[in-house]
RNA sequence: GGGCAGGUGCCAGAGUGGUUAAAUGGGCCUGACUGUAAAUCAGGUGCGAAAGCUACGGUGGUUCGAAUCCGCCCCUGCCCA
């Protein structure tokens, strides 16, 4: 059972506010102006956006600590905006980028945009009133309003209040002036994306804007626009950029993102995903990825060696359910269970399964089974994983992977390495 | 608009007529060891059973043969205007 929104619980009970929250847990990297924060968080209801690039049609692991910041808010009674860059996508935002980015087609962003809203429904409340008295979420397209700009208006009332030097003197500028160059477009993104916060400070009432950390730059950029323009006073807050301790970027795996679509991502991959971090970084993912209490993350990170592994199954746990809801988290863990308690079961239900059809799969030698099983990228891999005994098939090692698939029921079990599992149903008719 | 330097595999970066599916490094994958961890050591890393095919910005040539030479085009960086 996921335990429900407890560390909040918590902290409101021992008096203390989102903002010491937000830094006990790991997510404050940057604040603009912590006193004047901590006030407006007692004062009143605070709105706060984060904005979301729907370059793909998913969100990923990395998205989810904004997701998770803007949770932790609502749940003290704040007024999360989950801001979907529809017209921010279109520009392209250098920050990090060592080339210019891929365009992405107006139409294709808006279709992301519709697949991605879901998602959002997972870890905000947009009805209001979920936990106690906080107020309804909002989801908004920036496309809705940047779309409609006239350029010289923008550049008279918005492009006055930016200075050159300043920008050109910026990390993310400097950095890409010195190796692939900036072209106008991307040098105006962090114009439109203080626009954008002057918008909602105009529209919503937003004081705050969040982020990663490689948005610090433009996120101050839109403090100060709102001081500058409307004399209003706004905050921005940065959580660090994840990497694990490995080095690598959060949230990827096998080189891939871990999506938050089960299609792209099935949500026992999610679950091993979470599953097999390091041990290293359980407790710091523990504290920026679940609601659970303190006291009981120091707790489950007491322990040492294999003792971690009820750690990493608390952390999955928590981490899917709120990803993917309890019965993803059941079903993955009983494929688990399965297949990572003693000798493999394969008749469990919930093991991730490609069927094929009979008559494809007379035709199918051992090694087209694994492409088709995604588990291998071509035949020519087959191979070479088979010569180096990277290849199961029902529990035995594949040796010869050109032979005709001839398996022993309808159902075969593959795995390759040493924890991916798919299992293979033949269906007739 | 002018001058110069470039565009190579996931990334960085060699190669400047054949023996180059393309050095080297990183990344990634696998094996052994283990706890579905880390570290370490070893192997692999375009597709194809093979013949062969595809690949070095695009295109058209030269040549028995081109990533390598030539023409045109596109793109990037630097300098000048």
């Amino acid at each position: 059972m996921p335990i429900a929104a407890d560390a909040i619980t918590e902290a409101r009970a021992q008096g203390l506010g989102p903002l010491d929250y937000l830094r006990q847990r790991g997510y404050v990297q940057d604040v603009s102006d912590p006193e004047g924060l901590r006030r407006a968080f007692a004062e009143g209801v605070v709105t706060a956006y984060v904005g979301f690039d729907p370059t793909a049609p998913s969100l990923h692991a990395g998205h989810m600590l904004g997701m998770m910041m803007l949770a932790s808010l609502q749940r003290f009674g704040h007024r999360p905006i989950a801001l979907g860059g529809g017209g921010t996508a279109l520009v392209g935002d250098p920050s990090g980028k060592t080339s210019t980015r891929a365009i992405v087609s107006e139409a294709e962003i808006r279709s992301n945009l519709e697949r991605i809203l879901p998602q959002f429904a997972r870890y905000l409340d947009f009805e209001g009133g979920r936990w106690g008295g906080n107020p309804p979420a909002l989801l908004l397209n920036n496309a809705d309003w940047l779309l409609e700009l006239r350029y010289i208006p923008f550049l008279r009332d918005i492009g006055r209040y930016f200075s050159v030097n300043e920008m050109l003197a910026a990390e993310t500028y400097r950095t890409r002036l010195e190796s692939t160059g900036l072209n106008f477009v991307e040098f105006n993104y962090r114009l439109v994306q203080a626009y954008d916060f002057l918008h909602l400070f105009r529209t919503e009432g937003c004081a705050l804007q969040m982020g990663g950390s490689d948005q610090w730059g433009n996120i101050t950029a839109g403090v100060e626009l709102i001081r500058k323009a409307d004399g209003g006073h706004a905050f921005a807050l940065v959580c660090p950029l994840l990497t694990t301790a490995s080095g690598e970027k959060m949230g990827k795996s096998e080189g891939n993102s871990v999506w938050l679509d089960p299609e792209l991502t099935t949500p026992y991959d999610f679950y091993q995903y979470w599953i097999n971090v390091d041990d290293a970084d359980v407790v710091r993912l523990l504290r920026l990825y679940t609601f659970l209490p303190e006291k009981l993350i120091v707790e489950l990170t007491a322990a040492t060696g294999e003792g971690l592994r009820e750690a990493k199954r608390t952390l999955a746990r928590e981490v899917t359910a709120l990803a993917h809801g309890q019965d993803a988290v059941d079903a993955a863990e009983a494929a688990s269970r399965a297949l990572f308690g003693g000798a493999p079961d394969a008749d469990d239900p919930n093991i991730p399964t490609t069927e094929i059809s009979a008559g494809q799969a007379a035709e199918m030698t051992v090694a087209d089974v694994f492409v088709v099983a995604g588990l291998v990228a071509s035949r020519g891999e087959a191979r070479r994983k088979a010569v180096e005994g990277a290849l199961w098939l029902d529990g035995e090692r594949v040796a010869e992977v050109d032979e005709p698939f001839r398996p022993g029921a309808a159902d075969a079990l593959l795995r390759f390495g040493k924890k991916r599992y798919r299992r293979i149903r033949i269906v007739f008719g």
